[in-house]
RNA sequence: GCGGGUGUAGUUCAAUGGUAGAAUGAAAGCUUCCCAAGCUUUAGGCGAGGGUUCGAUUCCCUUCACCCGCUCCA
């Protein structure tokens, strides 16, 4: 069976011709991990750079970009993946990638393991448990409507269920309680702990019409941990980075302090992150370990929405820029509901990646609004949310939960004379989910004609010319006539002057051609017979198979003009 | 994590309880003045582990990976 699939083609065409593997393949692979090879590694890094010099090493901070409330300054940093563990626990990743989960085999439905709780029902000499994630009255009433129609009794036999109560009702197991070594769910009237079962196989689980579909409770902590220290004890247990937002957050001070950079301005960052994801999927485009472009925006909260929307449109354009077709990207602005407690505002740059279904799409980019959620709770320590206002989570104890760095980090404007805490802009982006949707729309058949006429199936990547990893290939027509020695001096002038160039004398001009087609190389040099007479040589165009003459003295300029767009 | 499917050469596919084939790609040579041409030569494979068997790539079990659906994706 021929492959069909469009991006089965484009992950064998990934493998074949080296732009990416699975990570340690001689071992069978290792989910969720993935390599990048000679020529993708040299695409990626081209998407690093473009983004870099978008962000950074083309930034003028003189003048206000179209579109740009004002100007503003732009700085990078590159920070550690093992950070201070505080940071987690405030920024909230810590409580959010720890939970215990337990998973309905029945209805799929995953729940948190500590907002399981319910009562013991018996009628008819059957006994469950019946289990709801809801709390005091709203759940007692779900307990009891479940409890009825699985007994099968109507609304006025309520009283014939014997229903538990209180703390070990007659109903009760009276042993050990089977997941007595996991916390259980707080206390609520009415309402016992899951924690207080025999065991799950007479747990009815919420929607499931059989008891004993829910799993064992299981570890879900999608932050990688290690320790700092030969020693591994609790104390010196640390995690890979799940974002590297927070490394520009931490160093919001130094960066103020050390770079004289002033409100409004960004701070960059390209790194790997880490997430231990449940089901990695797609190709590179779920994987366990990642590589993220991220930016955090500072501003005056009164300004905040406007440098929101410049981001977005600005965030948008550059996939545009850079080969994406607008019939493939969207920007999907997030319902109130979808947002984060802490944003005011967040959208998506979706993709429509080749294995998604049509009219779906994959995220490449969160362009976020975090208001001052992260200087805040890095200063005062973890946030939540209460009556609308973000105020200090606090523990059991009533001390705050986390506390933060008790640091000031504020700002203070000199013009204004004023004091506040900016208020922060996240365009956040996957470098690889980028890189895959380069290539995927990159990725081309079409029918091309040999020397016969016979048309004949060509495999095409249409990348950027900024993004190709080779941008040039010389070719010496055929493999005399002092053809190769002049073809390697073009080649070595293309080296100096600092462009990816390959050189083949290896078959037929045809296949020469088509392999370059195959990697997505803009431009390929042909020395011919006129080389010698006319000091002319032949300029390939991939796309149009267009030739033009060039003069050699022009040669390099001319590539370059073409390459610069 | 659940259910289903698939693992044979770099890639795409065959066949087989008894020495694994092809196409294409790759490398080398000859030829060749512009889009996968021709000829010659070479290298290269049964995902891993266990079991059944005289013998396993083939049958069974486990595991790993990938694909599809669900779930998840702060």
């Amino acid at each position: 069976m021929a492959v069909e699939n469009r991006m089965d083609k484009i992950v064998a065409l990934a493998k074949r011709r080296g732009f990416i593997f699975q990570s340690s393949e001689i071992y069978g692979g290792l989910n969720g991990f993935w390599d990048y090879g000679p020529l993708g590694v040299e695409l990626k890094r081209n998407v690093r750079q473009a983004w870099w010099s978008d962000m950074i090493t083309e930034h003028d901070e003189i003048t206000a970009p179209v579109g740009a409330p004002t100007s503003f300054d732009m700085v990078g940093v590159e920070t550690s993946i093992i950070m201070h563990p505080q940071v987690w626990k405030v920024s909230g990743h810590y409580d959010l990638f720890a939970d215990k989960l337990v998973d309905c085999r029945e209805t799929k439905a995953r729940y948190r393991f500590d907002h399981l709780r319910g009562r013991w029902a018996s009628h008819g000499g059957n006994r469950i448990f019946v289990a709801t994630d809801k709390d005091a009255e709203e759940g007692i009433a779900f307990v009891e409507q479940r409890a009825l129609k699985f007994f099968g009794l109507k609304k006025d036999k309520l009283a014939t269920i014997e229903f538990g109560t209180g703390t070990h009702g007659g109903l009760h197991f009276n042993g050990p309680p089977f997941t007595a070594q996991y916390t259980p769910a707080a206390a609520v009237p009415g309402l016992r702990p899951i924690t207080e079962t025999d065991s799950f196989d007479n747990v009815l689980a919420p929607e499931a019409t059989k008891p004993g579909s829910l799993t064992d409770p299981r570890d879900f902590n999608l932050m990688f941990q290690t320790y700092t220290g030969a020693l591994q004890s609790d104390e010196n247990k640390a995690f890979l980075r799940p974002e590297t937002a927070q490394g520009m957050f931490v160093n919001f001070k130094n960066v103020c302090d050390s770079s004289r950079v002033k409100v409004p301005f960004g701070v960059a960052q390209i790194g790997k992150s880490f997430r231990n994801e449940i089901t990695p999927r797609n190709f590179t485009f779920r994987s366990r370990e990642f590589e993220q472009m991220e930016m955090e925006f500072f501003c005056h909260p009164g300004q905040s929405l406007a440098w929101y929307q410049y981001w977005r449109d600005r965030r948008y354009s550059w996939y545009i820029k850079h080969g994406i077709s607008k019939d493939n990207l969207i920007l999907r602005e997030h319902a109130k509901e979808e947002l984060a407690h802490y944003s005011v505002g967040t959208a998506d740059l979706e993709y429509a990646f080749p294995f998604l279904d049509v009219g779906s799409y994959g995220e490449l980019e969160g362009v976020a609004h975090r208001g001052d959620f992260d200087l805040r709770s890095h200063s005062e320590g973890k946030l939540c949310k209460q009556d609308g206002n973000l105020v200090v989570e606090l523990g059991p104890d009533g001390k705050p939960k986390y506390l933060g760095s008790g640091k000031d980090l504020s700002y203070f404007d000199d013009e204004s004379r004023e004091r506040f805490i900016p208020h922060v802009i996240e365009p956040a982006a996957g470098c690889d989910r980028a890189t895959l949707a380069f290539l995927c729309e990159a990725f081309h058949e079409d029918k091309q004609p040999d020397e016969k006429g016979v048309m004949q199936e060509r495999l095409v990547l249409k990348l950027h010319p900024k993004l190709a990893p080779v941008k040039v290939a010389i070719f010496p027509l055929i493999k005399k006539d002092g053809l190769p020695e002049k073809a390697a001096a073009i080649y070595r002038a293309f080296k100096q002057a600092g462009i990816a160039v390959q050189y083949d004398q290896q078959g037929a001009i045809g296949r020469r051609y088509r392999r370059m087609d195959e990697i997505g190389t803009p431009y390929c040099i042909t020395i011919d017979g006129e080389t010698n007479t006319a000091d002319t040589v032949t300029v390939r165009d991939r796309d149009t198979l267009e030739q033009i003459r060039v003069p050699v003295t022009e040669l390099i300029d001319h590539v370059q003009a073409k390459l610069k767009g």
